[in-house]
DNA sequence: CCTCCACAGGAAGCGCAGGAGT
DNA sequence: ACTCCTGCGCTTCCTGTGGAGG
């Protein structure tokens, strides 16, 4: 009996893992029925032959938004079959298709399918595209999931968004949609206003809803009474905390179940634990890997300074948590570059890395208020420093 | 109260790379 | 093949801000 035979013989406590995976879509949504009715409603001329307005959807990760758009979509798709309507969409992830012409080349690519559009100019995309549309009359709903992702964003929209003029039937109708607030703001205004005719935010769910998303799913995913209400319990809790992010809560169940399944016990709190610090390690790992190289060596500095003590230890003294002074981080920077013999970047730049690293959830920043000299950003580490060096390190080879 | 500190963050501009137009 | 244009990453310069210190 070998490693194969053992493990395909093994009991598991999974009945279907799947379930729990990034990618499942659920046939059902807990917590965002409004937010379905709403775009259902806004869609629902297309039915009709009726040009819909474009939505613009906002909300941080793990709030459901594109869950709750491809349900739509799906809906959408068989009401079509249903009324014999004569509607199309497509789905786009930006981060992949992030320039105007592959968005356009996907299009194409799906309204015809036997022809191939290899090397053509986007303008000839733009016109098979309206030709397609002006002949059939459809009403073709574009789905952008990640939008700010797109680096002409502008001239995309201008040109889907300008295109209906142009159209004596059919029409296209655009969903966005983006997890970044300030992407509004840089937006044009004439886009802007196009794009934005409906307008939702997604909130992140809180400890209740998570906890009933996760129970949804836990009966699916595992044979009855492998994973302990406690344990799922707990998830929603640290889930709630990391800003009411559902995917980490399911990241957590998933990472514990594995844990659990290995020992052939049922999931519980121990395991929810272990899982937590690992799917964090997983988390500084994948962000640091994505982390261009000047913006690590000041997550670097920041870390070190963090296990020094830094020039200032635990200032404020709120429950002993370390804050770094922005003019402290960004010496040890310089200090850092010239070690590992990099130019380092002006000081302006550097405090556009560090809103870049907050963004990503890295570092906390915080103005100085009371008791410090100066107006000056407080920095704190997301993460046990340990984790990040080495991480950075191994980085860098 | 004024001044200084220690920065924040806007504006302008620069060199470069890669596409579009011709 | 060539110019032109545009976005990106960055520097330089500058004005603004909130509290400390005298």
């Amino acid at each position: 009996m070998d490693v194969f035979d053992r493990e395909m013989s093994r009991e598991t406590i999974f009945k279907d893992r799947n379930v729990l995976s990034p990618h499942y879509l659920p046939d059902h949504l807990p917590h965002r029925e409004a937010e379905i009715e709403r775009i259902m409603k806004i869609l629902a001329p297309s039915l009709k032959g009726k040009k819909p307005n474009n939505i613009f959807i906002y909300g941080k990760t793990g709030t459901g938004k594109t869950a709750t758009v491809k349900h739509v979509i799906d809906k959408l798709i068989q009401a079509k079959e249903k009324y014999n309507a004569n509607v199309g969409s497509v789905y786009i992830n930006c981060r992949t298709h992030n320039r105007k012409y592959q968005i356009l080349l996907k299009i194409a690519e799906i309204l015809y399918p036997d022809e191939n559009f290899m090397g053509f100019a986007s303008t000839h995309l733009y016109d098979r595209i309206m030709d397609y549309i002006q002949n059939t009359g459809v009403i073709y709903v574009v789905v952008l999931d990640e939008v700010d992702q797109v680096k002409d964003v502008d001239d995309l929209l201008y040109m889907l968004t300008r295109a209906n003029d142009h159209l004596q039937q059919g029409h296209i109708a655009i969903i966005g949609i983006s997890n970044n607030v300030t992407f509004m703001d840089k937006l044009d205004p004439r886009s802007k206003s196009t794009l934005m005719q409906e307008e939702m935010v997604f909130p992140p769910y809180n400890a209740v809803q998570l906890k009933s998303i996760l129970s949804e799913r836990v009966a699916q995913a595992f044979k009855p009474g492998m994973c302990k209400d406690s344990a799922l319990e707990l998830a929603a809790a640290y889930a709630a905390q990391e800003s009411g992010d559902a995917r980490y809560a399911l990241k957590l169940i998933l990472r514990a179940g594995d844990i659990a399944d290995e020992k052939g016990e049922p999931v519980s709190d121990i395991h929810v634990k272990q899982a937590r610090s690992a799917v964090e390690e997983d988390i500084v790992l994948d962000l640091i890997s994505t982390l261009p190289e000047h913006p690590a060596i000041v997550l670097y500095a920041i870390a070190s300074l963090i296990r020094e003590g830094g020039k200032y230890p635990t200032l404020g003294g709120e429950s002993g948590e370390k804050f770094l002074f922005s003019g402290e981080v960004y010496e040890k920077y310089e200090k850092v570059c010239r070690e590992w013999a990099r130019k380092p970047r002006s000081a302006r730049w550097y405090r556009e890395y560090l809103k870049e690293l907050e963004m990503m959830g890295l570092i906390t920043l915080t103005m100085s208020g009371k008791g410090i000299r100066g107006n000056t950003q407080l920095i704190k580490l997301a993460f046990s420093p340990d984790k990040v060096l080495s991480a950075i390190e191994k980085k860098f080879e």
